[in-house]
Parts: C-alpha cells; sequence; structure tokens
RNA sequence: UGGGGUAUCGCCAAGCGGUAAGGCAACGGACUCUGACUCCGUCAUCCAAGGUUCGAAUCCUUGUACCCCAGCCA
C-alpha cells in the first residue's frame, strides 16, 4: 500500500494507462507493477504534479505495486538540495509512501558510465569535438535532414580515450560531447546523435565534485528506469517522440528490463498558470508573495489556502488521464473541495465587513447563550455556545435599506432570523454626516428564543451575526482566481502578466469573529456559514491577531441571480 | 512543406462494430434556522465528407483543425 489513509477519495475511473496495467497483469506480461515519480529537484511541486503522482502512486496502491520516488538529479547546473526537501513533503502530504523506495539518478552515475563505454565499444557512440553552435548547425532542420559530424567515424579506441579524459577533467566545459551514433537523417530530430554526455565542471549537491561530466536526461532516465525494474514509466505527451530514443539505448545495453514509457497529457488548469518559468517570474518579480502564496498552483500555495489533500486527490480522480490537450476549468478543483470540506469542516459565525446593531428592548448588559450545531447535517460533530449580548455585528451586505426585489434579509420593517439566536425587526438606521449607515437598530421577540418562531410564523431570511462584546477581531484574506483570463498567455494572448486579477486578494481588517474561533489551531477549517470556507493562515497568524485565508467561497445562487 | 500526437455536450471524460456512462458548469423545481448542503428533472449522435456493414463514435479512405519536436534542459 502507498497511501497513508484508507479511504479511497473517488471511485477509480477508468483510462488508458489503467487499461494497459490491467490487461499486462492480466496476461502475465507482469507479475507487479513498478512505477516512478521522477522530479527534477530544480523547483517546486504544482498542482501539475499532483496529477502524475497521484496517477503513478495511485496505481501502485491500486494495483498492490509499488511507485519509487526518484530525483532526476542529471544537471547540477540548475538543481539543489533545497528543493528536495519540499517536494517530499509535499508527496507525503498527498499522502502518498515511497517506503524504501528513494532514489537518486545521482546514484548511477557509475553505471551510466559503463553503459556508455558498452555503447562506444559497440561503435555506437562517439565523442564529437565540435562546438555546441556547429553541432545545432549539422543537426538540420525539421524538413532537412542534418550533416554527419566530422568526428563521427573516430575509432572505438580514440572515442575510449577521449572519453576517459572528459571525466578526468582534461577539457573544458563545452568542448567535448559523447554522442548517440544513429542517424543524422531521422525524420525524428532526437535520434540525429543525440548528446548523452556534457562537460560541466559543477559541483553536483550530491555527488559534490566526483563528476565534471554529466549525463542527459534521454540517456539516464531510461536507463534508472531500466535499474529500479520500472515496469510503466509514464510521463507526459511532450516526451512522446522521445520514446524511439528510450527503447534505442535500452534495446542496445545488457540492462535488467526494457520499462514501457507511456504518455498521458499534462494537467492545465484555466484562470492560472503551470509552467516553471512563469511560476518563478511571478515569484521573482514579486507579482505574489512567495511559492507559498495562497494564490498559486504550487502545492505549498494550495495547501496554505486551505485545500486539503483529499480534495487534490479527488480532483486528479475525476478529471481523469487521457492523451489530448485539456484546459481544466477552475470549477472542477473548486467543487473537489467544497465537496470535502461540506462534509468535515465544522461550522462557525464569522462578519467580514461589520454593521453594527442594536437589539433595542434587550436587557442592558445582559448576555447570553446559545447552542449552535457544529455541523447541522452531522449531529456527531457536536455543538458549542455561542454568546450573545444587545450589540451585535452583522454582514453589510445582510442590510438594505431599500430591498431589491427578491432580498430577504434584513430591512426596514422586515422581519429577519438571527442564526441560532432571535427573530428581530429593523425599526430604524442611524447615519452619519455622509449619510452611511453606521448602525441598525431592531426590536426582537423574546418568544423566538433560540431562533424558532413559536407560532410557527415563516421567517424567510436567516443571516448570521457576532456579539459585539465577545468578538474576536482578526484578518481574513479572501482570495480569488490569480488571473482574469481564462488561457493566461496562451496563443493569440498578451503577455501573461497583463491578465493578472487585481482582486485576486483582499485583505479584511477587523472582521469579528466567534469567540470559538480563538482557540483555532494551524491546517484547521472552517465554513464561515454563509460565505465559505477559511482557514487559519500558516504563517502570519498569532494567537493574538488570527490571520485567516478563504479557501473558497460558498455557492451563492442568490449573488448569481443579481448578474 | 519532415516526424510524432490529438479530435465524443460550455470544460473534462467513458466507450474498443450492436444502437452515446459519469463528473463539473448551466437551467428548471423541491426542501431549508446557512439564498449552503441534499433531492428531483432538463441538457450530445460522436471534427468533416465519402465508403464497408443488417448495424459504426468505434473499421477503411480522403480531408480539416489543434498540440509537440531543431537545449551540451528535463
Amino acid at each position: 500500500m502507498s497511501t497513508t489513509e484508507e479511504t479511497p477519495v473517488v471511485e477509480k475511473a477508468a483510462n488508458f494507462i489503467r487499461n494497459i496495467v490491467t490487461d499486462d497483469l492480466k496476461n502475465g506480461k507482469h507479475k507487479s507493477i513498478v512505477t516512478r515519480f521522477p522530479p527534477e529537484p530544480n523547483g517546486y511541486l504544482h498542482i501539475g504534479h499532483a496529477k502524475s503522482i497521484c496517477l503513478n502512486f495511485g496505481l501502485a496502491r491500486d494495483f498492490g505495486g509499488r511507485c519509487h520516488l526518484r530525483f532526476d538529479d542529471t544537471n547540477p547546473a540548475k538543481e539543489d538540495i533545497e528543493y528536495e526537501d519540499s517536494i517530499k513533503e509535499n508527496v507525503k502530504w498527498l499522502g502518498f509512501d515511497w517506503g524504501e523506495h528513494m532514489y537518486y539518478a545521482s546514484n548511477y552515475f557509475e553505471k551510466f558510465y559503463q553503459y556508455a563505454l558498452v555503447l562506444i565499444e559497440k561503435g555506437l557512440a562517439y565523442v564529437d569535438s565540435s562546438s555546441a553552435d556547429e553541432i545545432r548547425a549539422m543537426r538540420g532542420t525539421l524538413n532537412e535532414a542534418g550533416k554527419e559530424s566530422p568526428y563521427r567515424s573516430r575509432s572505438v579506441a580514440e572515442n575510449l580515450d577521449l572519453f576517459a579524459r572528459m571525466r578526468a577533467g582534461e577539457f573544458e566545459d563545452g568542448t567535448q560531447v559523447l554522442r548517440l551514433k544513429i542517424d543524422m537523417a531521422s525524420p525524428n530530430i532526437n535520434l540525429r546523435d543525440p548528446v548523452i554526455y556534457r562537460i560541466k565542471k559543477v559541483d553536483h549537491h550530491r555527488t559534490g565534485d566526483a563528476w565534471c561530466i554529466y549525463p542527459m536526461y534521454d540517456y539516464a532516465h531510461c536507463i534508472s528506469d531500466a535499474i529500479e525494474g520500472i515496469t510503466h514509466s509514464i510521463c507526459t505527451l511532450e516526451f512522446e517522440d522521445h520514446r524511439p530514443l528510450y527503447d534505442w539505448v535500452l534495446d542496445q545495453l545488457p540492462v535488467p528490463c526494457h520499462p514501457q514509457q507511456i504518455e498521458f497529457a499534462r494537467l492545465n488548469l484555466n484562470y492560472t498558470v503551470m509552467s516553471k518559468r512563469k511560476l518563478l517570474e511571478l515569484v521573482q518579480e514579486k507579482l505574489v508573495d512567495g511559492w507559498d502564496d495562497p494564490r498559486m498552483p504550487t502545492l505549498v500555495g494550495i495547501r496554505r489556502r486551505g485545500f486539503t489533500s483529499e480534495s487534490i486527490r479527488a480532483f486528479c480522480e475525476t478529471i481523469g488521464v487521457g492523451k489530448s490537450d485539456s484546459l481544466i476549468d477552475m470549477s472542477i478543483l473548486e467543487d473537489a473541495v467544497r465537496e470535502d470540506l461540506n462534509v468535515r469542516a465544522p461550522r462557525a459565525m464569522s462578519v467580514l465587513r461589520p454593521l453594527k446593531v442594536v437589539i433595542e428592548g434587550y436587557p442592558e448588559g445582559q448576555t447570553e447563550e446559545f447552542e449552535a450545531a457544529n455541523h447541522p447535517n452531522n449531529p456527531d460533530m457536536g455543538s458549542r455556545m455561542v454568546p450573545f449580548s444587545g450589540t451585535v455585528y452583522i454582514e453589510r451586505d445582510d442590510f438594505q435599506e431599500e430591498p431589491v426585489k427578491g432580498f430577504f434579509r434584513m430591512a426596514p420593517g422586515k422581519e429577519v432570523r438571527l442564526r441560532y439566536a432571535y427573530i428581530v425587526k429593523c425599526e430604524s438606521v442611524v447615519k452619519d454626516e455622509k449619510g452611511e449607515i453606521v448602525e441598525v437598530r431592531c426590536s426582537y421577540d423574546p418568544a423566538s428564543r433560540g431562533g424558532s418562531a413559536p407560532d410557527g410564523r415563516k421567517i424567510k431570511g436567516t443571516i448570521h451575526w457576532v456579539s459585539a462584546d465577545h468578538a474576536v477581531d482578526a484578518e481574513v484574506r479572501l482570495y480569488d482566481r490569480l488571473f482574469s483570463t481564462p488561457n493566461p498567455g496562451g496563443k493569440n494572448e498578451p503577455d501573461y502578466r497583463t491578465s493578472l486579477n487585481p482582486k485576486s486578494i483582499e485583505v479584511l481588517k477587523g472582521c469579528k469573529l466567534e469567540p470559538s474561533l480563538a482557540s483555532a489551531t494551524i491546517e484547521d477549517r472552517f465554513q464561515f456559514e454563509r460565505l465559505g470556507y477559511f482557514c487559519l493562515d500558516m504563517k502570519d497568524s498569532r494567537p493574538e491577531a488570527p490571520v485567516f485565508n478563504r479557501t473558497a467561497t460558498l455557492r451563492d445562487s442568490w449573488s448569481e441571480q443579481k448578474r
């Protein structure tokens, strides 16, 4: 098992990769399967990686196989150990466990080297002393065949000698490379004598200065898979035309097995960006507040936003796996969190934009407590006592002096229920010099204690409130989609930066929370009734100054109706 | 104009010759001390055109559209 939690989030939907695995198991091609998630430690994981993680670890879990976590660390110039910890943490958070199966491509450097020797001896690899520019020029174009390098026919002995000297550090960066000898006229450019080793006199974060030549992806990845006994090597679509090379390398070498590479379409989500480059720019140009900004599609960002790992897994399950390029609607992700949080998040009352309401006739200085259910549909979640007094705050949006048609919240002369408390009626409003409403005065029905009308009269509107004397002040951050256009920076679109949503974050101070929320801790999630799902910000919140993040709003057919 | 892919409802996605699952969204309605949740109901003939067949989204042909590839990145 490779999940830490037992509950399957959603029923497993069929997809072409599952079908392949099922067939391979059924017809005996494999007794059990081995997959792998092979990130390069050069950045933070995002929701797109989650799709791959769920796919690979999910297959292993569901078919009783195993999934390796392997760092594809073959380019020391770009990689760093700082990313490794974050990646491991993210995979664990998502609910997966690689157990003993933690690997590094860099652990195979010596094997890669030995295999390269085999290729040279078979006359299938040669040292090319051309410059990068020359190699590019000889590669040809999409329509024209390439030209063979003048160094292509070097003898095996010479190649062996040169390659050994490359390893020994006798040459400078970029002066020599080891290339495969395949076919410079191949219509598949990947087969035009691809470079498999380059010289980089750079320390590697794991192997230090042991090496100054490093293998390229196409050469290292397939061999790594073979060494680990991977059965299904799942990657994204852009590697599709690398597959002939993947197979070519393994066919020439005495490797333990020959994994099957299978490609699927990477995840694209609308109203956000997913490329490492753009994500990095957003952070570096301070367009967002770091990798873990709750608006970022990074796993650290999404987590800080309040998403549960269960909802991410459910999301990955529902979007399916295919080979056609897709742009998933953000609403599917939002639906996934709502579905999860609706069931598990305790309810609470919080007023984000407070409007003072004075209950006329309520005994001066009196305070009482009302029992409020933590979850209206699940009694097992218990209840809490919520203090009430003669002055409460309600949401500004819940009052209209001149109510529009269909508005059934608080308005002059209309009765409305303060949830769990009393039925009140607005009698008058108090305005400041500018005509701004600063206070609403209500009468109340003492017989409606607890919120129910003793005479059975129907009260259409129920609104939430917080007692002024008992309220906990807090900062609340309302997040919205990072971009205001569905495919920022896409084809025929201006620079993605111009599509940033100016309202992607709104910081509200002086919000009034019911006192029970004072004891909230990191990763606690609540439904602030009638508003949405919120969690304590894991970075900026302090006990004496709580900060809540809005994970998602509730569906709101009222505001939709108004549109 | 080389090679590799993909085309099924607004967005995903099952289907593998036997008469179009499901989810999201949307739209009606019921219920409701969250205008939430829940519950009912509505919502496609499968890129196009030919062909094979009793029968095709599924097979063949010819087109069309879109994506990927010319890093000593992964």
